[in-house]
DNA sequence: TGATATTACGTGCACGCACACATTTTAAAC
DNA sequence: GTTTAAAATGTGTGCGTGCACGTAATATCA
């Protein structure tokens, strides 16, 4: 391991003047410059990062804006967890993160939790843009106060926000496309399900919808696909009724996809002779689709891995902050294909996360 | 951020009392003790890992054993890279890694490796455990002195290694089963090819087909599973011949699995009206693999994030160096879905890592 | 040539912790 | 009650960097 004070040893120089040339603080001759730069390199000197955050160590306050998640609605447990695991590792950088959590189907709950976290004045701001009027006022904020932003999990697009973090949705929709077509057959009808209560990702969804056409527009031009509203949970009788009659209507419908992470919900109303003969694809790995998983009701899950966006989130806005680390602008999580037989090795992060607290 | 000296304070003692109940060190008082760990646990006291590296600052040399890789066989390509990468990271904390390579084929070059990784006296040593009769040699030296070792990639029973590190073959065997009659039809017959040059995981083959027919006898005992060797690469010409008339003779034949990550070697030389109608499930994200998934050829590639695995190896390996965190005896890695849609957004991290180089 | 900017460089402290060593307090032995 | 050993606690230095400040060397100008 090679030192600062060793450069500075072999360069016949102090340490202080080595860090000079190392930040590009200016006030070296030229000629010392040069020398230690060619000493620099040809030790093939590194900072050692471990003692340089010790050292900086700021006191940085971030900010994490994410919906509440419940019993009912487990769909942000996950990133949460991910947000938890990531705050708990910049910590020992002098980096503290708040979290504000709001109800996901209540704007004003969105705006009141975004006032108490402007109060604590953060250095930057990890959020997911659901409302998007609302949204733009609270970016307006951040834009004149200089406040760094970084949008995961939903991507909403003309915005100053430092990078977005999670799934590009067109594509995840051609992926449910291609799967859906691999386990059915030529002739084969199929159905999109779309479901009420995803607000926060109503652009997700419409885009998958896309994508998921756009497959077949490419590959199997000739593919029927229907597509029908199916309203829930309060009216599961009904929407029910409505789905198990379409597929009757319609039998040769042969594959669903549900471009939402409430595919369970669909596939618990469906008659289950019916189902035995269908194959369901849909998204996220929520307890319950995973559940019809191993069941091997649902065929196939795409998960976005959220507890990783949750926990990238933190760590890509922690680098910005500390080593001023210019991200890219768009990070996109994998399209990870989940199935009964691989569901066990997946999302290993997640659960050391699990097994530590 | 709470640190020691907040401690120390609170409790009227030094610095050094809390670090002694911190550490366990003893010759502290029952009741200071006491006192200490409540505020220890009330104030939710976390040493900062930053400042706990730098001051421990151990000098420890690390040494990895892993088979070399060229332009013929790329495979090892991957899991040196992530090997790299670990080094570099784990290297601030006065970790320095020393790399050893083999010729795969060569069990003469294995010893000579080994030879030469024992002389620089590691304190820890992780390796891909190939040739099972050389190996026990070799580990015995590193039981005689005591010197932890991991594996990874190959999992060679038996032995006190502190862990494995990779996939689980029989299970990703199983997954192969369940992809391959996914996107084929009751009645469809398939086929194994089995390959000759892949010494090096015959173990790990062997278990894969174990599950591809064990998915079938579980799931659709009916059916028909043909095996079939494959010459290659020097015997191209013979081997694509075998296959072809091989295939005219079972025309019902609509999958084919290959258990090792030479799948691309095996639809470069079948016929290609032939192969338009064939589904083809291989393991492995090489160059040559990922080419023919690209072009539609391979439907399903199963990925072992070789990366990753040697990335993980050397993190798994320092930590335990350095916090003695004792990892569990068996680290499996994702059975990861690739196929031609997703690929794009997989392995990021390793992508991350050249652009970095 | 001497006073004063200006530039170039050296020094020392802080970050939070680990650990060796010094010092004080308590207990044991006489 | 003194001596001495043992236990309990305090102090100080170093880990490698970053950075503020102090000092030395050189340049500028009268």
């Amino acid at each position: 391991m090679i030192t600062i004070k060793d450069i500075a040893k072999e360069a016949n120089v102090s340490v202080g003047t080595v860090d000079r040339v190392l930040h590009d603080r200016g006030g070296v001759s030229p000629k010392t410059e040069e020398k230690i730069r060619k000493i620099l390199k040809q030790k093939k000197f590194k900072v050692n990062s471990i003692a340089s955050s010790l050292a900086m160590k700021k006191n940085l306050n971030l900010a994490t804006l994410i919906p509440q998640h419940d019993e009912e609605n487990l769909f942000w447990k996950s990133p949460m967890s991910g947000i938890q695991k990531g705050s708990q590792e910049v910590n020992p950088y002098g980096i503290e993160n708040h979290i504000f959590t709001f109800d996901q189907f209540n704007p004003k709950s969105h705006i009141n939790a975004f006032k108490k976290l402007i109060k604590i004045n953060p250095d930057a701001v990890v959020m997911v843009p659901i409302f998007i009027k609302k949204t733009t006022d609270i970016i307006k904020i951040l834009s004149d106060r200089k406040i760094p932003y970084l949008f995961f999990n939903v991507d909403l697009k003309g915005y100053d926000n430092i990078c977005y973090i999670g799934q590009k949705s067109f594509e995840a929709g051609i992926l449910a496309g291609k799967l859906t077509n691999l386990c059915t057959n030529s002739g084969d009808e199929l159905l999109i399900v779309l479901t009420r209560k995803n607000l926060h990702d109503y652009e997700a969804n419409y885009e998958r919808v896309k994508g998921f056409i756009h497959y077949f527009k490419e590959n199997k031009p000739d593919t029927k696909i229907h597509q029908l509203q199916f309203e829930e949970p309060n009216e599961v009788e009904q929407g029910g009724k409505r789905i198990n009659d379409f597929l009757k209507k319609h039998p040769k419908i042969k594959g669903i996809m549900v471009p939402s992470s409430r595919v369970s919900n669909v596939c618990r109303v469906i008659d289950n002779d019916k189902l035995k003969k269908l194959k369901l694809v849909g998204f996220d790995t929520t307890p319950q689709n995973v559940e019809a998983l191993k069941e091997d009701v649902i065929t196939f899950l795409i998960s976005q891995k959220s507890f990783n966006q949750g926990y990238k989130s933190i760590k890509t806005m922690a680098d910005y902050l500390v080593h001023k680390e210019i991200p890219n602008n768009e990070i996109p999580t994998p399209l990870e294909i989940i199935t009964k037989e691989n569901f066990k090795f997946s999302h290993s992060e997640e659960r050391n996360y699990y097994n530590e607290n």
